[in-house]
DNA sequence: GCCGTTTTCGGCCCGACTGTTTTCAGTCG
């Protein structure tokens, strides 16, 4: 069983038991196990295989181990099968509806018999839903709706993309004046591959302007329906399907609210839990001392009572418990608040450390321009090398090179670098691996090449040990440098082979490979908790565009921002090496 | 259910908004 399964089945247990209204801190119990599982790179059924006792990991107890021993063994939970024979499994669907939570889910259960979202849409649609107590007409207006948006299931939104709506968005916001600070916080702002919603921080002097702020941003053009409109949060969702959150906040609190919405939550929780331990009350407002004694009446609904220590900027925060500032792209609870606390956080790779870009495509396969013009867009951008990395022969619908063509191809790169002596153009080409793992080109060809790059482009719903084993004995071939873009996926539109990463990466060490992180804003594979685990182990990573015009040259920065999640520092990326020293590095040391 | 340089018991993060409530529970992030 690997690790996504074992999450996905404690995360159900988790489910079921809120749904029975067991002790929410049993149910947190599980939920932190499940995310210290996803986020371990190495199968935890293998630790178990090993006798490595689980209880190492944060947030796993006895009880926890016992039931991931239990998964890896038998392939199943008792305690989730009996759960399911109380509680119907469609019944955390109907959970996962806005406005329905584990309370709600369990009152249709008992009082109306539902156990699946379907159930729950005929009930509602005969008006017998608004009977039950606590549900009215609009609650069950709102669960249609909500069971229609369901249906459609609206996916999160990549980068590339938001950064399209929210530039316009900012610009409109800023321009009313009512603002002092509008700023995007949230998985934005921690670039995360894909955005689900939104969140904007407007902080502004007074009320007054807070509330002209918050009725510009309802009357944005965009905006196709208002979800929810108080006095300093309002949400909505564009035309485009896009949740936009927005917060007011006063000057004093900027800090504070900007931590508090850059998150993530799980980054958050562990940093107020440092505050607790300090005296501390960390919220949107700022930091305050708790003061221990019980407030009552008015002041423990104050959210801004106790002595303000900190809050006005990012660092007051983090300085609060002790901490220097953290980049948002670590803020994930990976291990960055111990790192911070040990002055020990990376030096994170800068778009500037870059010296090359190891793929890309010209006309001669399915690229969009000469050579000559990939060149002189390469040494713009201050590169001292790039790699033309046109595709093999068994991509035919791309024009990909045969040996002859590869020789003829050679020959025009020549001509072009002796007229452009400013930039090494590296010969190279992204060999497919075939069905069995052999390359489509000659070892004769392969072996003259610069670097040389493979990938895959068909057969990818093979199964994991075929597609493993494929993989595997493609990497064992002398001449490969680089696996381009490891995986397959195409957010959005195509979800990642199936096959045993961690072995592939672990061949990769061995043979001495490197993995591309595709910084193509629709793979941005491999991904960063992949690039983490190469670094663990040592793996060389490149970031390369996969550019097909010069304009896509310039998709590096969303590689940048993945590396840079994955905590990658210059040193892990080889081409941010000199030419000379790149090509020893990947066992090309040039003759003389 | 997990955890512990104050603790092996008694804690466990914080606040806003909505709908259905006459004072608040449930949900959400």
């Amino acid at each position: 069983m690997d690790n996504a399964s074992l999450a996905r089945t404690l995360s159900e247990v988790a489910d079921m038991l809120e749904i029975e209204g067991a002790n929410p801190f049993r149910i947190r119990a599980y939920r932190n196990a499940v995310r210290t599982i996803e986020t371990q790179t190495t199968p935890l059924c293998k630790w178990v295989a090993d006798d490595k006792p689980l209880t190492d990991l944060q947030g796993i107890g006895k009880e926890m181990a016992s039931h991931i021993a239990e998964m890896c063994e038998t392939g199943q939970l008792t305690q989730r099968e009996d759960l399911a024979e109380r509680i119907p499994a469609g019944l955390i669907d109907v959970m996962r509806l806005p406005g329905v939570g584990p309370k709600k889910a369990a009152k249709l259960f008992e009082e109306l018999g539902i156990g699946t979202v379907d159930e729950l849409e005929e009930a509602a649609q005969a008006e017998k839903v608004r009977e039950l107590a606590g549900f009215g007409a609009k609650s069950e207006a709102k669960i249609l709706q909500g069971i229609e948006d369901f249906r459609h299931h609206t996916a999160r939104v990549r980068l590339d993309h938001a950064d399209r709506h929210i530039q316009p968005l900012l610009e409109y916001l800023r321009d009313g004046g009512e603002a002092k600070t509008v700023e995007v916080a949230g998985s934005y702002r921690r670039r995360r591959e894909t955005v689900g919603d939104v969140d904007l921080l407007a902080i502004v002097e007074n009320p007054e302007a807070g509330t002209t702020l918050m009725q510009r941003f309802l009357d944005y053009p965009q905006v196709a329906e208002v979800q929810m409109a108080g006095d300093t949060r309002g949400s909505v969702r564009f035309g485009s399907g896009l949740q936009v959150d927005l917060r007011i906040l006063p000057p004093e609190s900027y800090g504070a609210a900007l931590v508090y919405f850059t998150g993530s939550k799980e980054h958050n929780v562990r940093l107020r839990q440092r505050g607790v331990e300090a005296g501390l009350r960390i919220s949107e407002y700022g930091v305050f001392k708790s003061d221990g004694e019980e407030a009552d009446g008015d002041e423990a609904d104050d959210p801004t009572a106790g002595e303000r220590v900190g809050g006005a900027d990012e660092a007051e925060v983090y300085a609060a418990v002790g901490l220097p500032w953290i980049l948002p792209e670590l803020r994930e609870d990976r291990g960055e608040i111990t790192a911070a606390a040990k002055d020990e956080l990376p030096e994170l790779i800068t778009l500037d450390d870059l010296r090359g870009d190891l793929q890309m495509h010209s006309t001669w396969s399915d690229g969009k321009t000469s050579i000559e013009e990939m060149l002189v867009a390469c040494a713009e951008r201050g590169y001292e090398y790039f790699a033309l990395t046109d595709h093999s022969k068994a991509l035919a619908m791309t024009g990909g090179l045969d040996a002859e063509r590869v020789r003829q191809q050679w020959e025009e790169i020549d001509e072009v670098q002796a007229r452009h002596p400013e930039i090494r153009l590296l010969k190279s080409l992204e060999v497919d691996i075939l069905a069995d793992g052999s390359l489509d080109l000659e070892d004769e060809l392969l072996e003259k090449m610069d670097v040389v790059l493979v990938s895959v482009h068909s057969r990818m719903s093979l199964p994991a040990d075929q597609q493993t084993e494929r993989i595997l004995t493609a990497l064992a071939h002398p001449e490969v440098d680089i696996l381009a873009h490891p995986t397959g996926r195409r957010l959005g539109h195509r979800k990642a082979m199936d096959f045993d990463v961690d072995a592939v990466l672990e061949a990769c060490a061995e043979h001495g490979v490197a993995v591309e992180l595709n910084a193509n804003p629709e793979r941005l594979d491999l991904k960063d908790s992949h690039l983490m685990r190469a670094r663990e182990l040592g793996i060389p990573v490149v970031i390369s565009t996969d550019a097909h015009n010069p304009r896509s040259l310039g998709l590096m920065r969303y590689g940048i921002e993945q590396a840079r999640r994955a905590w990658l520092r210059p040193a892990d990326v080889l081409n941010t090496l000199p030419l000379d020293e790149f090509l020893t590095a990947i066992g090309h040391p040039e003759a003389g």
